[in-house]
DNA sequence: CTAGGGTTAG
């Protein structure tokens, strides 16, 4: 009877049968335990005492089910000792010592054994394979592939797809080849493996060929098969074909079919259609929440992907692991929300995740985007080891406080530590330099990097124009070996507005009213030159032809967190709870600036009030308003944290000088692309206006 | 009656 649950896969009910068993005084004899030991997961430790006990522990059949357990789900040294006791060792025992190992990464003890073994079989060698293939190594599994005695289709199948599962798809594409060369019939394993290659090119004539192919050779399709089918469809862009496999495998879904489809319409930004797939699951593991919440943490709704992550933390079903923390960690970097941020740290340390280099890395982008630099700095020193991901997040997060030199340094750290630095390093550091003013040093990088592509150049022209060489900056754009993009001209226009060249401000401008004629940017920065210049019919064209295109500036939203909560604000808002005391306050706050004798004149706090037509919404930018919420409501002397969506504007930077002079505090706004922090009427951007 | 190959999340 237990058998025959077991061969169901029906653990529960031979664990059950077990307990009446017990309660009836029958003692088990030793060909139990192996079917117990298969049913009872990773509490088949707590029956190894039990075992013991009753003498059946010389059984090679215990011991080998025992040692399984072990093997598995640690610790694996157990297991050694396990096999080390044995009198005679039979080659499954081998087989599977040798596999254990590979399970918990063990290299080193799992090739050991081998070279020890005597008599290997096709087992052995297939373990080999897939060992090579689980520490992402499918090179040197090839080897022993290539030199086993023989293979059969679970040799080739664990090739395959370790080709496929570490992205080496031509290489499984060309093995499945051989594979029908060979004359081996496929089943379905292959078929798996061979579409995982296929999803992860995403080529869909490839797919449909396969497809084909298939159907052709009469390979049934059961449900892992068809699963793989509707990943690769939604992977190679058809998510209705995706959904088609989804509808037709009906009752025959299993959990990770519900999954690849709630995950494919969340990859692709469809979060209602994967929420409404999500609520109709009919149990939901972690990977379900995991797919959910990345789709909203990677579609810029990091709210959501909070919120849903505290309703999983509720549900208490399902533990989260890393790559929950991951999104969630990256959701509060985008926010900037440090006090959700560290909550999340905390659960993290509580829940004993233990973190990978990726994980770090989320860490290291969340604390650099809210303002943390130096924890930022701290993660990444405490790693043990570091990618160029890690790099490059610290080197991006400097660049974004204009910390030039720090980010030149980590290229020649990363260097010394033989990490190659790749575009994104290279962006990094040269960002940096132009944020700090550091010309020479932004040179020596330029000229260090061996192919620069069109991202260089623009950081380098971005950077010469910030340091008021313009007429260099214009010879590089002229100089360029390929063709200029919107960013070129965008750093272009931006200098041409700093040092008042209306010459190279209204050429980069015609340039970008063709490249990009929707940004309406575009019209204000250009419309902004004429401003300064006095020359107001020109303002006025400008501001009818955006008009007659039909353009209005792009709305700016500001926030901060208070208690976990982000509040938003947007120009002239009367919708926070508080609008009123908020209000009140930016009205004290532009008093005591005019009786401090803050007035109009060219870096003018109040100035817009004037050119604006506000009257109304008088100095109610959005970042004023977030700043006079948290003066509101934040601890006095406490450093005030805004997010702001686009570039912080003119007026708000001297206004907010002003404010952190007055007020006493520390104000660090983070822009789209940098920080400015705020201090006793001084701010950290020394290069901005 | 033991040992090797399969689908989902970053």
């Amino acid at each position: 009877m237990l058998r025959f649950y077991s061969h169901l896969d029906a653990h529960s009910d031979v664990l059950k049968l077990f307990g009446e068993m017990s309660q009836c005084g029958v003692r088990p004899d030793a060909f139990v335990y192996p079917i117990l030991l298969k049913s009872a997961g990773k509490d088949g430790r707590l029956l190894h005492a039990h075992l013991v006990k009753l003498g059946h522990c010389f059984d090679r059949y215990a011991r080998n089910a025992i040692m399984d357990v072990y093997a598995k789900h640690g610790p694996v040294e157990v297991a050694r000792k396990v096999f080390d006791e044995m009198s005679e060792r039979s080659v499954a025992d081998w087989n599977l010592m040798i596999s254990g190992y590979w399970s918990w990464g063990k290299r080193v003890e799992a090739c050991g054994l081998f070279e020890l073994m005597q008599e290997k079989n096709v087992v052995t060698w297939t373990t080999m394979v897939t060992g090579y293939s689980r520490v992402k190594d499918p090179v040197r599994g090839r080897w022993y592939f290539d030199h086993m005695p023989e293979r059969n289709l679970v040799s080739w199948n664990a090739m395959l797809s370790g080709y496929s599962r570490n992205g080496f798809a031509e290489e499984a594409v060309k093995l499945f080849n051989e594979m029908m060369a060979a004359g081996v019939q496929p089943n379905e394993t292959t078929c798996v493996a061979v579409i995982m290659a296929c999803s992860s090119l995403g080529d869909p004539c490839l797919a449909e060929s396969l497809v084909k192919r298939l159907n052709e050779r009469g390979v049934k399709l059961n449900c892992f098969v068809k699963t793989a089918l509707l990943d690769m469809y939604a992977k190679c862009g058809s998510l209705e074909k995706a959904r088609k496999v989804f509808d037709e495998l009906g009752l025959y879904r299993n959990s990770f079919t519900w999954n690849a489809m709630v995950s494919a319409y969340a990859r692709t930004g469809y979060l209602d259609s994967a929420k409404e797939l999500f609520d109709q699951m009919p149990e939901k593991d972690v990977v379900s929440w995991n797919s959910m919440i990345a789709g909203y943490a990677q579609n810029g709704e990091s709210i959501c992907a909070i919120n849903l992550f505290k309703e999983m933390i509720r549900n208490k079903d399902v533990k989260p692991d890393e790559v929950t923390m991951m999104s969630v960690i990256s959701a509060c970097g985008h926010l900037g929300a440090l006090e959700v941020g560290n909550w999340t740290v905390d659960t993290l340390m509580q829940e004993g995740i233990r973190l990978s280099i990726s994980g770090y890395n989320s860490l290291i982008f969340m604390y650099s985007k809210c303002g943390s630099i130096m924890d930022a700095k701290r993660v990444f020193e405490e790693m043990e080891t570091r990618d160029v991901i890690s790099y490059n997040t610290l080197i991006t997060g400097y660049a974004a406080y204009g910390h030039g030199n720090k980010a030149v340094n980590l290229i020649h750290m990363m260097e010394d530590e033989g990490i190659k630095p790749d575009r994104i390093s290279y962006i990094g550091a040269l960002t940096a330099c132009s944020h700090a003013g550091l010309l020479e040093e932004g040179r020596e990088v330029f000229e260090s990097i061996k192919a620069p592509d069109v991202d260089h150049f623009a950081c380098m022209i971005d950077l010469l124009g910030r340091v008021g060489k313009l007429d260099e900056a214009k010879e590089l754009v002229d100089k360029m070996p390929m063709k200029p993009h919107a960013g070129v001209y965008g750093s272009l226009l931006s200098a041409s507005r700093v040092h008042k060249r209306l010459d190279l401000g209204e050429f980069a401008a015609n340039r970008l009213f063709e490249l990009e004629p929707e940004n309406s940017g575009n019209y204000v920065l250009l419309s902004n030159i004429y401003a300064s210049a006095g020359k107001w019919e020109d303002v006025e064209r400008v501001r009818g032809a955006m008009r007659k295109v039909g353009l209005t500036k792009t709305t700016g939203w500001s926030w901060v967190e208070y208690r976990g909560k982000m509040h938003k604000f947007i120009v002239g808002d009367r919708s926070h709870d508080q609008s009123e005391s908020i209000y009140t306050k930016l009205a004290e706050l532009q008093k005591k600036m005019r009786t401090a004798g803050y007035v109009a004149d060219e870096n003018c706090v109040l100035r817009d009030l004037e050119l604006e037509e506000k009257e109304e919404i008088v100095g109610s930018h959005s970042e004023k308003l977030a700043i006079a919420f948290a003066l509101l409501v934040s601890e006095a002397g406490s450093v005030i944290r805004v997010v702001k969506n686009l570039r912080v504007c003119q007026d708000c930077h001297t206004a907010i000088k002003v404010i952190s002079k007055m007020e006493g505090r520390e104000i660090i706004v983070r822009d789209n692309n940098r920080f400015h922090s705020f201090s006793k009427g001084l701010c950290s951007c020394k290069d901005y206006w």
